[in-house]
DNA sequence: AAAGGATACAACCGCCCCACA
DNA sequence: GTGTGGGGCGGTTGTATCCTT
């Protein structure tokens, strides 16, 4: 039986204190960054290890890139969501100074949404997997299936099997094997039919026209 | 103005991977 | 080859804030 990761009695939970925060950033700068299970002993905190590594990844860092994303952040998350699936970290990856808990909080909160809206299935980014108009369901707000999305396994094969051959490129070079890979992507979409679509990606701040609603386009949009 | 619902996001949980002994 | 521990990852939850009625 595996021990837990630090002994749960005596550690905080929930929001980080400023005081928290500053132990964490002096110490880390003094001793650098590892030894997650040691850190809070060391640091004076009374935290999960995992707690302040999490903390020290998705907010601290003083490399950390904060705020709304920008247009070309967003369709470079769609594509490499495309491409990847939901391997956040490798999506984060590619965008300097985002963290993965971050994408995947702007992709479940922002992207997905809108991809839906547009009739678009966000797992597999095909057309008409979903309704233009999903009904409503009666599930907490929270719940992943009010995103349509079912619960499911971590890391089923078939979530594996969906992720393509450029995707462990990726893991070879996360691994260190492949030195340096350049996937070539670029921001640009394909042509029409499918740049119908980015262009209502990108007028549609929120409000969609009837028109726009009715519209149904007919190939994949981002990948064929 | 108040209540309820929807949304955004910080943080936690538990499993998996990998290095090392 | 196997077991173990540390770190990393993705899924999920909790809650503060915003929006709508």
């Amino acid at each position: 039986m595996r021990k837990p990761c630090c002994d749960k009695q005596g550690t905080n939970k929930g929001a980080w204190s400023k005081q928290e925060d500053q132990k964490l950033i002096d110490y880390i700068r003094i001793h650098g960054e590892g030894c997650w299970r040691s850190l809070p002993k060391a640091a004076g905190l009374h935290r999960c290890g995992k707690s302040c590594r999490l903390r020290w990844i998705n907010y601290l860092r003083p490399d950390i890139k904060r705020g709304n994303f920008a247009q070309d952040e967003e369709d470079l998350i769609i594509k490499l969501h495309a491409l990847l699936g939901n391997r956040w970290s490798l999506i984060a990856g590619r965008l300097p100074g985002r963290t993965d808990n971050e994408v995947k909080n702007y992709w479940n909160s922002h992207i997905k949404r809108k991809l839906i809206k547009l009739g678009i299935d966000p797992n597999n980014h095909k057309l008409s997997q979903y309704p233009l108009r999903p009904q409503p369901q009666h599930v907490s707000p929270s719940s992943p299936a009010s995103l349509n999305v079912a619960r499911k396994p971590r890391r089923s094969s078939v979530d594996k099997d969906r992720v393509s051959d450029a995707a462990s490129c990726l893991d070879d070079e996360r691994s260190g094997r492949v030195s340096k890979l350049d996937l070539g992507l670029t921001i640009a979409f394909p042509t029409t039919p499918t740049n119908h679509i980015e262009e209502k990606q990108q007028n549609t701040a929120s409000i969609m026209t009837s028109e726009e609603e009715n519209y149904t386009a007919p190939t994949l949009l981002l990948f064929r």
